[in-house]
DNA sequence: ACGGATTATACT
DNA sequence: TAGTATAAT
């Protein structure tokens, strides 16, 4: 009986591209229409068609002028077309809406498409029985179809023989509640829906298109047989295809009724194991697969077909369109960060030569467009370049996925400051206060500034869940509360004999720090004036690793088209991006990024002898630059990596400076060659302070590198900090993806992503 | 040489 | 793991 326990709904938007386009404008409702996607041949190739139009003949697989002429007054609406390529964006953003509203009635929803979801809704039928919530009629049914009777029937069978049939008033509770979501879905977002309402995915999904549209229907299990009866094998969802074919031919059986005659032991004859026990459930009807909770998507990609003559031939077209893909990968990354707080690790670039294609996958280490660009570029060089340079390249794809959860600087720096503060409550007797705070620059007691207690607030409205108020209260006085391996640490951070030389990081390293994170960003800022973006750079370790390209002669400006030379290259990009934030943190007005700029270009123009290449630009740097140098880069890193949190900030209370103009700021940049920049200028204080100042260094053991003595608690923390960054990354990920997560967190994931959805909608 | 563009998953 | 094949919308 196990397996009538669920009930699930598929829900699937009636002719979704059409109802998209009808919405944006109404004049076309009512009137036959389709969606065609660009393509100039043969008026293009139909994606959608809504039901005026279906009802006159045109169906997909037409193109449009197919369509013109089964229906000379049919309405093509064109996808728009962005970089050459179609954009999906707008029925993306839709889809979105729709999962929203899907998602405030259960988390357990899987996003199957972008116009198709999968509900759990066991859990909401259930506690309309236990409250007594149960009474069912025929009018809370206004638009239910119940395979094998009449809902009259239906209705009157659940509601006389309750206790004899409950997984049929369970159903019958299913669909009231699916037309609830419905009825839902279009107030919110105008939206028509058809559904399936079953004990299994698999069930719901066959029975969603029985009627259609804006119609569901309720699939009681024992009318699974009758329905099988004269059902096509493929239409059965993964008996669509080659397998599909197979089970028909082997087993020499058109329809799924003819399928449950076979015994597993027969059917394991002709197929795996896996595939015969699959075969032989779904012939009864039997699906286990639990619907998933994901709503957000595992991967995001680009791709184009260029078939036949249309092939890409030179290496010109080749880079036109990887640079394409490339913006428009950037861009979705973006966005998809703001939207879902995480970063792709993991690029795959496909591609089709004659009739064989193949990706290759390349880590991404970054979003940057140059880079995701050169490397798809050296890809397809490597892989598709024919002897005499030229190219037959008929299909190319762009795509990023292994996303990791981005832990976000003021988790981490709220983390680190209540850490401080537990450290400095227990240690008060003992400890200068003056004393400590200077010793290291996370012991900043003035770190409570306006705009930091905003950024926290900020934060935790948008991520509930975030660790500085759940997994890590250090404020507690219980350990337990700690998640694995952070727990074995906490105990020595808190324990009161900090000696005040050090810094708590230090005392947390001195006994295991023969770990090597070959990593070479560290950050040597020494001063006291500890402000928010010091605590950003260190503790935002983003393991990135440093990519060395070997630059061409000329590079191509991703941004603006223009030829660069290598040595300017670098400094160019940095001055694009320098223009971005600006434009960003414009209103803010306390952070010019020309400081970076102006900084690149004096180290540009530094005399080149007897230093060290650096592995991010690869310029000469001097000896005892080097670690400046590298500072320099990290700094740019962070800065970039978090320059979407400072844009839809709320203001600092206290503003400094009146809020400017974002034209204003952009063009007077260009004009003035600096302005009144302040705080990042900070980071580069210790450029000059080395250069006039000491040559003592040391070897780190955790990364090999010479450090300036002076430098070198500051570097240890940094060292410590990644540590503890990447072990709480590690701990957080060990909550479990799907299915079995608690009820506490399902609901605090569908808060982030809920909030996710609003920031844009 | 045409249903194009995406996404997911399972196998090896 | 990376790469490929398959399936679905």
């Amino acid at each position: 009986m196990s397996y009538t326990n669920r009930i699930v709904l598929l829900i699937d938007m009636d002719c979704f591209y059409c109802q998209v386009e009808e919405n944006l404008d109404p004049n076309l409702k009512g009137k036959p229409l389709a969606v065609v996607q660009y393509n100039q041949w043969r008026g293009g190739g139909i994606i959608a068609v809504n039901y005026p139009a279906r009802e006159r003949g045109v169906t997909r697989h037409m193109r449009g002028n197919d369509a013109k002429e089964k229906c000379p007054e049919i309405i093509l609406a064109k996808v728009p077309q962005v970089r050459g390529k179609a954009d999906l964006s707008k029925y993306r953003d839709a889809g979105k809406r729709v999962a929203a509203v899907l998602q405030s009635f259960t988390p357990l929803l899987e996003r199957a498409s972008v116009d198709e979801a999968y509900l759990d809704i066991t859990d909401l039928v259930e506690k309309r029985i236990q409250d007594q919530n149960d009474q069912i009629n025929v009018d809370s049914l206004p638009n239910t179809y119940i395979v094998g009777s009449s809902i009259e029937d239906f209705v009157e069978n659940v509601t006389q023989n309750k206790a004899f049939d409950e997984t049929n008033l369970k159903l019958a509770l299913g669909g009231v509640i699916c037309e609830e979501i419905r009825a839902e879905v279009f107030k919110i977002t105008g939206y028509r829906c058809s559904a399936g309402i079953a004990h299994n995915k698999i069930l719901a999904k066959l029975v969603c298109g029985l009627h259609k549209p804006n119609k569901q229907t309720i699939l009681p299990q024992e009318a699974v047989p009758e329905l099988y009866q004269n059902l096509r094998i493929k239409k059965i969802t993964g008996l669509g295809g080659k397998f599909g074919n197979n089970v028909v031919e082997k087993l020499n059986i058109e329809f799924m009724g003819e399928l449950s005659k076979f015994t597993q032991r027969e059917l394991a004859k002709h197929f795996d194991e896996k595939s015969a026990s699959f075969l032989y459930q779904i012939a009864r009807g039997i699906d286990s697969e639990p619907v998933n909770t994901r709503l957000i998507a595992k991967s995001i990609g680009c791709s184009k077909n260029f078939p036949g003559k249309t092939a890409l031939c030179t290496k010109e077209d080749i880079e036109h369109w990887l640079d394409e893909m490339a913006d428009e990968i950037f861009e979705r990354l973006e966005k998809d960060f703001e939207e879902n707080n995480r970063k792709a690790k993991q690029m795959v670039v496909s591609f089709a030569q004659d009739e064989i294609s193949s990706s290759k996958t390349h880590p991404l280490n970054s979003y940057e467009k140059h880079k995701i660009f050169e490397n798809a570029f050296k890809i397809i060089q490597k892989n598709c370049m024919k002897d005499n340079g030229s190219y037959k390249v008929t299909f190319l794809g762009i795509s990023a996925g292994n996303f990791q959860d981005h832990k976000k600087v003021n988790e981490i720096t709220s983390f680190f400051k209540n850490m401080e503060n537990r450290v400095k409550k227990n240690t008060s007797e003992t400890l200068d206060k003056k004393n400590s705070s200077k010793e290291s620059i996370y012991s900043n007691t003035t770190l409570e500034s306006d705009i930091d207690d905003n950024n926290l607030i900020f934060y935790e409205q948008m991520h509930p869940d975030s660790i500085s108020d759940q997994n890590f209260e250090v404020e507690s006085s219980s350990d337990d509360s700690i998640s694995g391996d952070i727990g074995g640490v906490l105990p020595d951070l808190q324990s009161p004999k900090v000696p005040a030389a050090q810094s708590f990081f230090s005392k947390y390293f001195s006994g295991n720090s023969n770990r090597n994170f070959n990593t070479s960003k560290a950050l040597g800022n020494n001063n006291d004036d500890n402000n928010f973006e010091d605590d950003q750079q260190i503790m935002d370790l983003s393991n990135e690793e440093i990519e060395n390209s070997d630059l061409n002669k000329g590079i191509k400006c991703p941004q603006c088209g223009k030829i660069l030379k290598n040595t300017e290259y670098q400094s160019h990009l940095e001055y694009h991006f320098a223009i971005g934030v600006n434009k960003d943190k414009a209103h803010q007005g306390n952070i010019n990024i020309e400081d970076y700029h102006d900084k690149e270009m004096v180290l540009t123009n530094e005399e080149t002898n007897c230093g060290m290449k650096c592995p991010q630009c690869s310029k000469i740097v001097k000896d005892f630059e080097y670690q400046s140098h590298l500072d320099y880069h990290f700094a740019i890193s962070i800065v970039k990596d978090e320059a979407h949190l400072y844009k839809n900030k709320p203001e600092p209370k206290k503003t400094t400076s009146p809020p400017t103009n974002t034209k204003t700021v952009t063009k007077k940049r260009k004009k003035e060659a600096s302005g009144n920049h302040k705080p990042i200028g900070e980071y580069f204080k210790n450029c000059t302070k080395n250069k006039n100042q000491e040559s003592l260094t040391d070897i780190c053991n955790e990364c090999n590198k010479q450090i300036p003595v002076s430098e070198q608690k500051i570097h240890f923390d940094y060292h410590a900090a990644r540590k503890l960054h990447l072990e709480i990354n590690v701990a957080q990920r060990k909550i479990p993806e799907k299915g079995q997560k608690s009820k506490q967190q399902r609901t605090v994931a569908t808060q982030k992503n809920l909030m996710g959805f609003l920031k844009t909608s």
